[in-house]
DNA sequence: TTGTAGGCGTTATCAG
DNA sequence: CTGATAACGCCTACAA
């Protein structure tokens, strides 16, 4: 049956089913006017399952002009459980589709190099490539999803509005009395394109509020440096009573210098992070955070590259900001 | 140049480089013994960079009947940052040799159906597969890597000493004075191997010390349950001084679980972690852990793939544990 | 040292 | 409804 390479090919299918491989193949693909007996489609099934069959992936790409690889660039950044658990679900998502995800991080391969390698079915670009790449790649039939952080819904664009995120924060600081906000920046410069958003979505939240702009200050991941900036923001006149932490990492770095010169949460300085990682109920106090809700983000990237990939029109998304705020004890 | 379907082939090389297609081929692929003039290298070199040319990863694969794909079973656990991590990792140090990973949770494809399909260069196996499976990828020409939870260093088998890992955690606790030993047993029940394993090396290191076993309780990622179960080892008689946590979100959840019931550690109870969480030192108190060192076990797994799938021998590697505790002051 | 030719497993075209 | 047959792009004996 199988040949020298061992390998069931769809021929020794058609051989087991008595039937030509063409058949074989108009069965398998569901090809639509062809009609095909009952009869016969259940012998080519049946072979298929008595001889393990499946399809080659290589062959079929080389035939298709396009592999059923899904490739996704993500940014340069120390991607926090954010992006991975982002990852992590959409490869799942896909998987069900028949695509497999293929990650790669975008300084490493320099992304045209390696799509035209793969043929991929789909790209899906996290928040930086340029025009021109993303040109050729459709010019080449493959589709394309960028993943952009502002509050543009362009086609084909998947939103995830970083500035709504600072907007959230500040607002639950509004709503629960404080009119000096802080903004506890991260100290690393590679997130610095996502920290201007968010920035900016709090420091239009505050103007829209009447309130002064939010007081920035770097809070690295190391607790005497966080306790200099709880500090600073405590004794500012006049002082700053809440802060918006540029993630839950941040938060706790905080928190943790907060309590080392003796300061408390909400009452000396009220802290909101962004993630609602997993730790989150456990900092002390428990942490107020927004929720990013990625199973609703990767729900909807899964959704659209599928349907660009099979060309059917993707089932009306309701375009919900799926972002959330969870309230705990810190703000 | 490029034929109606806008690629770039071998053959447009050729055609540019003036020589034909084999040629092509024997200088990228740096064929041995066929002696080509550098002249005609430096030729079909630049036409290959004048056009861009990259090679077609399917094609490539179906004549080779191996693709540059690496797939990766992982557990199908609530894979915590540890694993993640690791898969982030791996991923990069594939792509350095040209290999491609994608992962894959067990319970959605049968593996079977799918190396069948992809024709991997290598599989990993996260923990758990049956020899029956391995055995037909290896004689399909699949390298095969395992990686092994216990304590046995099979060939082929990367070892992840879990054992270890518990062991070290009482030592830890022993070695600051502490003789009567809690074991945190997270709630999931789909940790249980690695609980099993964990638990093992914790009941040795006792009874090598002649300590009584670890009392196990669960410790649920809940505040209210968290701290029942502190309070129990707070009161037993002989009390619990000294508790070796599952993982640091565990150890999270019973410090929290602590603070509600005005137990503080390490003096009423000392918590050590595994793990080594971005936000261990964030906790409070600052969280003692175990440091999986995922970087050494991703660089060896990376070896014994690449070595695998290039068929060259692996550079003896040092096979030293690379677990290593990290001391703050929980414990 | 270079060129010719065949086939890897699929899908698609075109006759029967 | 089914059966030959031709690519898809690449590698590699075998010839020249």
């Amino acid at each position: 049956m199988a040949s020298r390479t061992g390998r069931v090919t769809a021929t020794d299918v058609a051989k087991e089913a008595g039937v030509s491989q063409t058949t074989v193949s108009y069965v398998l693909n569901d090809v639509p006017h062809q009609k095909i007996s009952d009869q016969t489609r259940r012998k080519v099934l049946d072979a298929v399952a008595k001889l393990g069959y499946k399809p080659s992936a290589a062959a079929r790409a080389l035939r298709l002009g396009r592999s059923d690889l899904v490739l996704m660039f993500l940014p340069d950044v120390p991607v926090g459980g954010t992006i991975t658990a982002l990852v992590e679900m959409l490869g799942d998502e896909l998987e069900r589709h028949g695509l497999n995800l293929v990650t790669r991080r975008e300084h490493h391969a320099p992304l045209k190099s390696l799509w035209r390698e793969l043929m991929p079915a789909a790209v899906m670009t996290a928040f930086e490539v340029s025009d021109e790449d993303v040109a050729s790649m459709r010019a080449a039939g493959i589709h394309v999803v960028s993943a952009g952080m502002g509050p543009d819904a362009a086609p084909g664009v998947l939103t995830i509005p970083q500035t709504v995120i600072g907007a959230m924060q500040v607002e639950r600081l509004a709503d629960t009395g404080h009119v000096r906000i802080g903004y506890a920046a991260p100290g690393d410069p590679r997130l610095r394109d996502f920290l201007a958003l968010r920035l900016e979505g709090a420091r239009t939240a505050c103007a829209e509020r009447g309130l002064e702009p939010p007081v920035l200050l770097d809070v690295p991941l190391d607790i005497a440096a966080a306790a200099a900036a709880a500090e600073q923001w405590h004794s500012a006149v006049p002082a700053v009573t809440g802060v918006c932490a540029y993630n839950d990492e941040t938060a706790f770095a905080l928190l943790a210098g907060m309590r080392r010169v003796g300061l408390s949460a909400p009452g000396d300085l009220a802290v909101i992070g962004v993630d609602n990682d997993k730790l989150a109920p456990f900092a002390m106090p428990p942490l107020t955070t927004i929720d990013n809700n990625l199973d609703v983000v990767v729900g909807r990237a899964a959704r659209m590259i599928v349907s660009g990939v099979t060309g059917r029109a993707l089932p009306s998304s309701p375009q919900v900001t799926p972002v959330s705020l969870v309230v705990r004890e810190s703000a």
